[in-house]
DNA sequence: CATGAATGAGTGTTCATTCAT
DNA sequence: AATGAATGAACACTCATTCAT
C-alpha cells in the first residue's frame, strides 16, 4: 500500500567519491552531520566551515572529503536526513490509519508533522531559513509528500463532497499541513499554546476538506 | 484607521552611515538593488558579490558602501522593498474594502497577495529560497501583516461564529493566506491552473473562517 | 624588413581580469615577476606559492590576483618576459647585420643568444628545467624565431650551395643555435671555457651551412 | 671496451626502503611506472597523484610506498627507465660499429636516438616538457652519453683533422645528436618528413666533424 | 561625495604520506 | 607484505571591506 521509499543516499554527483560501506565510514558521516547541527546551533551558519566541521566531528578534514564530494553535499545530506524522517513518519501514519476516517488521519498527520519537528525545533527552523536548499532532494520530498496525501485522499473519496477535484484537494491540503504545522511550531504568537494552535490547524484542514 | 506604517529604512546597525537624502543617493540605492535582482536571476546567488553588484549597478564599490553598511544590509533592503510593497497592497485592500464582507475582503487579500508576486515570480522565489533572510525585518513584516489581519477580522467579528478566538483566527488566516498564495504561484502542480489554485485557496480560507 | 613584433601581453584566458593600465599596476606586475625569480633561485620551485610571491613582492595576495588570473599565468608572463627579450635581440641583430655575410650574422646570433642568457644563467636554467612551460607562448616563440632565421637565410640564398632546401636549413640552424647556445652556457664541461665553447658552436653552424 | 654501466636503481635517499628483490615486487614497480605513463598521456601531469597511480596500477597506495620512498622517486625511476634504454642502445651501437667509420657510426647513433624515441613520441615529449627532472639521474645520463661519444671519437681520432680538441668535439657532437634528434621528432615543421629531417641532422653532425 | 586599487583573513579542497589492521 | 582509511599541512583563490586619492 505504501509506495517503496528509496533509502537515503548521499547524492552521487561526483561518482569517484565512494559511498560509505563500512561501519567506520557510517560513523564518520554521522559525526559530520551531527557536527553541522552542533555548529549551526551554537555558532550560526557562517561558522559552518568544512574545517570547523571536521574539528567538531573529531575527524580530519581529509576524512570529511572522503565521504562528501563538497560542502554543499553535507547540507544536502542533512536535509535528506530530516526529509527521510518525515517520510518515514508519513508512511507509518498512513499504514496505522489505513482504516481510520479522513478526519482521524488528518489529525494524525498534523500531529506527526508537529511532533517530528518538536524534537529539535531550533534545528528545523535553521534548516528551513538559513541552510541553502537546492532543488535537489527537496523536490523529491515534495513529490513524495504529495503522493502520500493523494493516496490518503483517493482512498477516502467517498467521505468527500461530490465533484471535488482531487488535484486541488491534494495541493491545498498538502501545503496547509506542511506550512501550518511549521507555523504552529515556529511562528505562533506567544499567547497561543502549541495545543491550541495545533487544534486550530486541524480545524482549518478539516473545514476545507468538508467544505 | 490604518496602523502607522514605519517608512522604509536601511537598518541602522552602524549609525555613522547616513541615510540617503538626496536624489543621487536614491539612484545609487535603487541601482544596487536592481543589480542584485539582475545578478540573482542571471547568475545565481553565488555570483552576488559586492564588487559584481557595483559593476552591474554601474557605480563604484566605494559608493555601494556609502549607502549600505555591509552586504547583508543590501539583502535586507531588497527584502524590505518587497515587504513594503506587500504592506502597501494590504493597507490599500483594507481601505478599499472597509465596507466589504469578510468573504470579499479575503478574496481581495489573496488576489492581492498573488498579484504582488506575479509581477516577478522568479525573483520572489529566489528571495524566499536562496537569499538569506535574517529575522531582521522579516519579523516586523510578519507583525505588520498579522496586525492588518487582526484589524480586518476584529472589525468583522459579527460575521464570525460566536466563541471564536481572535488570536487563533488571525494566526491561522495570516499563515494560510501567505503560504497558500506562495504555493499557488510557485508549487502548484502543472495541471492546475493559477485561477483554479487561487479559487481553491479562497475556498480554504473561507471554509476555515466560517467553520 | 623586420616582421611586426607583438607587444608582450598577459595571456587573456580569463578576460574579466583587467590588464595593467596604470603606473602602479605595472609596478605590481613587475614586483610579482621579480618575486618569482627571487623565490625560484633562493628557495626552489616548490616554495613558489602565490602567498609567498605576494609576500616577497611586498603586495597583498589580492593584488596578485588583480593582475594574474591564476598561478600559471604568472609563470607564463615570466617566460614571456624572457622570450620577448630574446625576440628583441634577434630582431636587433637582424637589422644590425642586414648587410653582413651569413657567417657574420650567425656569429652575431650565437653571441646574442649566449649573451642574453648570460645575464642570469641560473634563472634561465631554472626556467627551462623547473618551471612548467605549457605550449602557450612557447610555441609562438619557436615560430617567431623560426621566422627570423628563415628571413635571414632566404636573403642570403646566394651564399648557400645550390639545391639546399630552405626548410631543412632553417629547421636545423634554428635548433642548433638555440640548443647549442644553451649547452655552451649550462652544460659545458668545466674544463671548457665559454669562449671556446662559443667558438665551437659557431664552427658547427657554419660547417653545416657551408656543407 | 664499454665503460662499466651502473645497473638501474631507484635512488636511495631513504635507505630503509628495500629494493625490489622478488617477482611480485618487480611487477608492482612496473605496474606503477606503466600507470604513470598511462595517466600522463590520458589525463595530463596534474592528474598524476600517487593515489590515482595506485588505482590505475591496480595496487594499493601502501604498496606504492613499499617500493618508492616518495612521489619524486617514481618520476626518477621513469626517467631512469628511459635513460637506461637509450644507454643500452648507445652501447649496442658502439659495439656493433666498432669497426665502422666515424660517419657510419654517427649515422647509426642518430638513427638509434630517433628510433628510441619513435616508439612512443608522445610519452618522451611529455617526459621532457611536463615531468620535473631534477638533476638526479639526468646528470649521470649526460655523463654516460658524453663518455660514450668520447670513446667513439677518441678511437677514430685519425679520421679527424689534426688539431681538433677532443673535449670540444665531444661536447658539440653529443649535444647536437641529442637535441637535433629530439627536434627532428618533436619540433620538425609539418612539411618536413622525418626521413628528410634525419638526413639533415646527419649532414650537420658530419659537416661539423669534418670541418 | 566618488572612485577603484589594495587588502588579507579566511575558505574549500587536494594529495603526499602514514599506520593500524 | 599488502591494504586503504585516515591524516592534516599546505595550497590556490575569493571577496567583503577600507582608504588614499
Amino acid at each position: 500500500m505504501t509506495p517503496p521509499k528509496p533509502p537515503m543516499q548521499l547524492n552521487a554527483k561526483k561518482p569517484h567519491r565512494r559511498l560509505p560501506q563500512q561501519r567506520r565510514a557510517h560513523q564518520t558521516v554521522d559525526a559530520v552531520l551531527d557536527a553541522v547541527v552542533r555548529v549551526l546551533k551554537r555558532e550560526g551558519v557562517k561558522a559552518v566551515t568544512t574545517n570547523r566541521l571536521a574539528e567538531v566531528a573529531g575527524v580530519s578534514i581529509g576524512s570529511v572529503y572522503q565521504y562528501f564530494p563538497d560542502k554543499q553535499a553535507i547540507f544536502v545530506a542533512l536535509h535528506q536526513r530530516h526529509i527521510d524522517q518525515i517520510d518515514r513518519m508519513v508512511q507509518t501514519k498512513l499504514v496505522e490509519h489505513a482504516a481510520s476516517s479522513l478526519d482521524e488521519l488528518m489529525q494524525a498527520m498534523i500531529d506527526g508533522m508537529i511532533d517530528a519537528h518538536s524534537a529539535d525545533p531550533e534545528l528545523y527552523e535553521l534548516l528551513a531559513t538559513e541552510v541553502p536548499h537546492r532543488a535537489d532532494g527537496t523536490r523529491d520530498f515534495a513529490v513524495r509528500l504529495h503522493g502520500a496525501f493523494r493516496l490518503a485522499l483517493s482512498a477516502r473519496a467517498h467521505e468527500l463532497k461530490d465533484g471535488r477535484n482531487i488535484d486541488e484537494l491534494v495541493f491545498v491540503v498538502t501545503n496547509m499541513v506542511e506550512s501550518l504545522s511549521h507555523a504552529a511550531l515556529f511562528r505562533r504568537p506567544t499567547r497561543l499554546s502549541l495545543a491550541a494552535a495545533k487544534a486550530e490547524v486541524v480545524r482549518a484542514v478539516l473545514a476545507y476538506l468538508n467544505s
